[in-house]
Formats: structure tokens, sequence, C-alpha cells
DNA sequence: AGATACATGATTTACGTACCTCATTATATA
DNA sequence: TATATAATGAGGTACGTAAATCATGTATCT
């Protein structure tokens, strides 16, 4: 059971070794009979290039930016955390990963740190995309000096990024409407919506989805006109405060954005937490903790290890400008309660 | 920006090529001090060993071989496409995959696959375990043979199998028991579950799950008995038909086992398709379609082609003596509805 | 026929690690 | 002190592919 290499495959199409690696690697100067005959013999004793080997002679390196905003929110540092984590994991297949960080909700500061990379030194650049023409035109000019754009979480699906890595946060919405339509139906009855900021695409499309729902399935449910708590919880806290008062038979909460602890402070303090029903977005300790004790019913989440290694494999995989296996790197879109809960 | 080499090491640590060798390798026949010395030069310059190279020197293959049911529901199909599909992409990385059929629900079956399983042939066996103590039995031979047992979908917990790969069917059926109980929450009434086969662990555990959530949580819901449908749909067909007969108020159904198109025939001619909150198992064509026309409300999943690479790179850690990334082999218990099944 | 471009062969080096052999030096044991 | 044993060094080969160089053969064109 011997491997099979390309000497084989040399030995197979009658050609000399030098040949065969123009023809696997596309290099010009063979005619077109003698490469259908490199691929016949290829076909026929079944020969695979050894990853780890032709890894080794191309000596090829990647370089990754990542470009984080230097937010606290416990999702962002989840985010940190694990890209921070892979840098070790990744070296040892030749991924050199480096983080830099930026402003949040600034797309000034995206831009420059955009503008700033150069081929020579990265292979790629994963980022949050902020929804702004001149980001827009800043990884235009980023893929035009041959670097490749990957967005992450926030997409600009007009842009000239290579990839979007994250979910469809429309169907998020749309997922989160369903969930809370079913929690609080048949009953009926009133429905709120609090975003964090609707200069986030994100947030914008997941507020779309969830309204297309409730209005369209559940029309026994009535939807509080929608506030934004700019992923402060003070200003969460006061939102939902006024919400409570205002509305003492609300049935559901959808929390679009960060901010989680502000709601849940209101809650508790209006003795409201487990009566009204609340969806709210990516698993962290907090939600966790209000997972368990019911103050949460359901949380849609996208997986930050997962995104960031799919970032990365999606990088060498452009760069080298080779396919890559679809259902892999779709992202999903979680739901979680209290029982499906990792850890 | 050159990479950092064995040789580099060497020189930081002032010894021979061959000592860092020996103390990287955990070879025999180093001073403590100078593996001291060693590691400590690996630490200082940060040498990673580069796996390509390593894998290449090491000339390493695994062999892995697969035991599927040749039973034909969509979801073993599933699995089985994704196992093919796996063989050209594997090889690459020096993995050499086989497929070995065994008899559906037949314990005796496996026991045979495992016993003809030798440690010259296979570094590793998936399969999907059925829970008797000759399989018990036949998995600690396997193991004392040499060969990585690896367990797939439904496992023996207290057996010699080195991993388990998949999810925790308890959890799964609380999760499937919350969804339901809030689906048909606060009207109460009545619900009923249908199992494949009692003689499945995983189907046990999830009705275990199911009826723990809806007993302490939803006083309110009247649990009407289980029945068994073997996961066949003529079975499960006349089975729903009584249930509907018997119990026109029914208010939901938890579906545990295959054989969904039985359940969806009934509820049809019924006229109670959408009217019965449903949650059942496995994202199938069958349930993807359900799930869109409302006939079903949410599915309870678990990846198959996650579960597949999951065990292979499980086989090749285990057999490496490595570890791995407890977070990237977590199945999930992941819950579809219409609004976020892939495609 | 001679120049020219194209197609192919023959051969070599490099990648970074694993692993083997043989020689040499340091340390412990009798 | 002699001898056994442990610890280290020096050097080489192999893994399978990439990529380069130089030589040689063949067809094409004016």
């Amino acid at each position: 059971m011997k491997r099979v290499t390309v000497h084989d495959v040399a030995a197979e199409a009658k050609v000399s070794l030098a040949t065969v690696d123009r023809v696997l690697n596309a290099r010009p100067g063979v005619k077109a009979a003698t490469i259908e005959r490199v691929h016949a013999a290829v076909e026929k004793i079944g020969f695979t290039r050894d990853q780890h080997a032709a890894n080794l002679a191309k000596r090829r390196e990647y370089r990754i930016c990542f470009l984080l905003p230097s937010g606290d929110s416990a999702f962002m540092q989840e985010l940190r955390a694990e890209v921070e984590s892979s840098v070790s994991v990744e070296r040892q297949q030749r991924t050199f990963i480096k983080v830099r960080d930026i402003l949040p909700f600034n797309g000034v500061s995206l831009v420059d740190a955009l503008d700033a990379i150069s081929a020579e030194e990265f292979t790629g650049v994963v980022f949050i995309a902020t929804d702004a023409p001149q980001v827009k035109q800043a990884i235009k000019r980023l893929a035009d000096r041959g670097v490749i754009p990957i967005t992450l979480i926030s997409d600009i699906p007009s842009s000239a990024r290579a990839h979007f890595v994250g979910i469809d946060n429309t169907a998020a919405g749309r997922t989160a409407g369903s969930l809370l339509g079913r929690f609080v139906y048949p009953a009926g009855g009133k429905v709120a919506v609090i975003v964090g900021s609707m200069l986030l695409r994100d947030h914008v499309d997941r507020r779309l989805g969830f309204e297309q729902v409730i209005r369209t399935e559940f029309p026994g449910i009535t939807l509080v006109p929608s506030m934004e708590s700019n992923d402060d919880n003070t200003v969460a806290e006061k939102i939902v405060d006024e919400l409570l008062v205002e509305h003492p038979d609300l049935l559901g909460i959808y929390n679009i954005g960060a901010a989680k602890q502000g709601l849940l402070a209101s809650l508790k303090r209006h003795k409201r937490d487990g009566q009204v029903r609340v969806v709210a977005h990516d698993l962290t300790d907090d939600s966790k903790e209000a997972l368990r004790g019911g103050a949460f019913d359901a949380i849609i989440h996208q997986d930050p290890p997962h995104q960031v290694r799919s970032a990365i494999r999606l990088v060498r995989a452009y760069a080298d400008g080779r396919s890559f296996l679809e259902s892999q790197e779709r992202i999903r879109i979680d739901i979680f309660l209290r029982d499906n809960m990792p850890d």
C-alpha cells in the first residue's frame, strides 16, 4: 500500500516529472494532448496531491489582520479572545494572525485602518463592516492592492469584499419573530422591540425580519414602536422602565442589540422577569444566567469561534484560489433555550 | 521575517539538533536540566513545530472505518453521503476512509463488524453504538487491540470508546419540551409523544428529558401515553390516526424518531396540520418541507457533516495523542424553525 | 536550410521535521 | 582507576511536492 506520488503519475502518463508538475500546477508550455494524458493518468491511478508536502514545498505563509473594535461588549470580548487563542494554533499551519484595534461605531477609524494595510504585510483582512460609502471605497482600494477583504458579523453586500462571514440578519429577525410570536400567541397583545443602533445594518435587518413575521403571521400581536439603546445599559434600562409603566400588559420584548444588563435590571425591578417573554441576541455569560433563571426565553446566537475559524480558512482558500466547503463555512443562526445551552 | 525552526532552537539552547529533536519528541536520554534549557529556548524565540513538515516526515497515515447501518432513513442517508464525500477531501491529509455496512437495529451485526477490525487495517472505527453488553465487550476488545473506537449519534457511556460524537439526547428532549411547552402554553391541554424504539438509548433519553420539562414546568399540560412507531411510516400513521380520533383536543406532538412521513400523512388527512403544534427531529427534505408549510413548528437537529468531520479529527487526535479544541468538537443541539433553515 | 518558437526531458535544490547511526564526552559505579 | 552507562554531538537520509535551470527535440515559418 504505497502512496501514489507524482512520480507514479509521470510513469503512467509516460512523461517526465517536469511535465507532470507543469500540468498539475497549470504552468504554460504543455500541449493539450499531453495535458489530457496526464489527467488521465491521475484519474487512473488515483493520485491526490499531498497537502502537507505541497505546503511545505510552497513555503506559503498566510498573514491575516483582524480589525476589532476596542468596545467592551461581551460578544466582542469573546470574539477577541477567540482570535487571540487561535494565534498559536494557526501558527502551526503557517498562518500568522495580528489584531489591530479600531474605534467602535466609527467609520473613519475603520477606513484609516483599512488604508494602512498593504499586500506585503497581509494576505487578508477580517473586519466588521460599517455600512458607509467611505468604507465601501476603502474595501475597493484594499482589494485592488491585492489584499483579501473578509467581512465579519456585519456585511456590505455590494462591496468588493471576497466573502462575508456571519449570519443572515433578516432571517435572524424572522426567527426571533417566529419564536416570540408563538410564545405569546394565541393570547395576543403587545410586543416591543429594542434596537442597539439604527446605523448598524445587522440591527436594522433584524428588526425588519422580526416585524415582517409578526405582521404577517401573528395578527393578534401589536408592535410597540421600537427604541434605540445605543447598546448602553443605562439608556436601555430607562427605555424598559418607561415601556413597562406605559404598557402594563406588555407580553414580550425582542432585544436586538447588546445592553442586556439594562433590560434585565428593569425587568427585575418591576418584578416582570419571567412574565414578559424575552428573546435576545448573543449567548454571553449574562444571557446564559438570564436563560437559566427564566428571565430570557430564547437567545439567538452566532458562534464566535466558528466565525473566526471560518474567516481564517476563507482567507487561505481565497489566497490559494481554492474552493471550500460551503456547508462548513455557513454560519448558523443558533437558537438557545435553557435546555440546549453549552456547558 | 524568517520562520523559526528547530535549528534556531538548537542555537538558542546551545545544544545540538539531535538533542532538540530528542526533547521535542520526548525521546529518552536527555538530562532534566537540558530539557529545561530547550523548553526555555522554545519559549523565548517562539518556536512552533511546522505541522506540514512534521506530518510529511512522519509519513503518518490514518485509516478510518465507518460502520453504517444499511437502513434508508433520510438522516442516515445524509450521514452516509457526507462520509463518502469526505473520502477525497481527507485523502489529501493522508486519511483513508472506508465504509462498511451493518444491519440496522442489530447488535450482533455490529459486534461482528467490530471484531473483524484489526489495528493493522485501521487506526480508528466510527460507529453508532447499540446499547447492549455484547457491544460494550466488543468495544473493549477493539480498544485492547489498539484501535480507537469512536461512537457516533448514540453512545455507550461506560464503555471503552475513546470519544462520543453526538448530542446529549436528554438535553435534546428537554429542549423539545421547552419549545412545545411554550408553544401550547398557557392554553394547557394534551400533548403526545411518539418514539421510534425504546431499545435505542437516544430515543429513551429524549423522552425522558421531554417528560421532565413538561411535568415540572408546564403543569397545565397532560401527557398522552407514548407509543412506538419503530421508525415505520405505516405504523406511525396508524398511531397518529388513533391519537387524533381519541383526542380531538390534542394540542401538540413530539415525534422522537424518524417516520415523519406517516405522521404528516395522518395530520393532513385529518386536516389538523398547522393546528397541532409539532416538534420533531432531524432536518431532512421531508421536515424542511413540513416546516415551510407550517405542519411542523420546530425541528431539533444534529448536524451530520459536522459530526463526520469531528469524528475524523478525533481519530487523528487520539492516534497522535494530541489534544483538540473542545468547543470545535462539541455537537450542538440545533433548533430549526422555518426562518433559520439553511438554503 | 536556417532561424525561431514551442514542447518536453533530465536533474537539482529546497522546504522543516523525524529518525537513524556512529562517535565522543561526561558522569556514575565498582 | 578502570569500566560501564548516560548524555550529547555530528551528520546524513527520507518524506512528496514545487520550482528552477539547462539541454534537447520537434514543428513552423520565411
